[in-house]
DNA sequence: CATGGGATTGACT
DNA sequence: GTCAATCCCATGC
């Protein structure tokens, strides 16, 4: 895969990331994450909400995840399983706990960095999940409450030449409670790029017997 | 203050 | 397919 110089889209204000999480995580999807010129378009998302319990929000404004409840627009990066960073942006209303898991790319931008940092990996494994594709930009604690509208941590609109993706929405990966929300999305012609096909369940959710 | 679970990944069988 | 790594923090006593 080689680095292509499509000019990229602008950078998506906090506006945008003002509305419900459901919409901002469809919108997102071919939208284009960089942190400091290295990045992808997004081909999968995840909404999450205060008001059902997979959310960090729902217990409320606690330490970690106060920065749900803060202005749309800015970085919430957290620790899963005690290893791996995910990044979310959050959504809605100040006062309102909500946010979007960006869970896998398609690099677009200084794939050779990406590789120098994932070692080992194809091309489409390089940001092919929510912990692969953190490791790959160097997203970290650091970034927790950075403000996307501003510096090397951005969310830019689809870059001229990118086509309008078709989506598909599933279950969200790796939860165990409201497992039944169809709140993930996936470009369904990324296939390749993605943590997990369409379609798969989410853990706990019951299989066809 | 102690405990237990989790929005995952990668190595190994 | 199975499983360990690793640690923050929400919860409960």
């Amino acid at each position: 895969m080689r680095d292509r110089s499509l000019p990229a889209g602008p950078r998506l204000p906090a506006e945008f990331f003002a509305r419900d999480p459901c919409t901002v995580a469809r919108e997102l999807i071919g939208c284009e994450l960089r942190h400091e010129g290295i990045g992808g378009i997004i081909v999968e998302t995840e909404a999450y909400h205060e008001s059902e319990p997979a959310c960090h929000a729902h217990a409320g404004p606690t330490p970690r995840a106060r920065v749900l409840f803060g202005p749309p627009g800015r970085a919430y990066v957290y620790l899963s399983y005690g290893i791996h960073q995910l990044f979310n942006v959050v959504t809605g209303r100040e006062g309102e706990g909500a946010a979007v898991l960006v869970r896998a790319l398609r690099p677009l931008r200084g794939i050779e960095v990406m590789r120098e940092r994932r070692p080992g990996r194809s091309d489409e494994q390089l940001c092919s999940g929510p912990g692969k594709l953190t490791l790959a930009l160097a997203i970290g604690p650091a970034d927790n409450e950075r403000d996307l509208g501003h510096g090397s941590l951005e969310l830019r609109g689809r870059p001229s030449g990118e086509s309008a993706p078709e989506l598909v929405a599933g279950p969200r990966i790796g939860i165990r409670r409201a497992a039944d929300l169809p709140w993930r999305w996936c470009a369904s012609a990324e296939r390749r790029f993605l943590s997990a096909p369409p379609g798969t369940l989410a853990a706990g959710e019951p299989g066809v017997s």
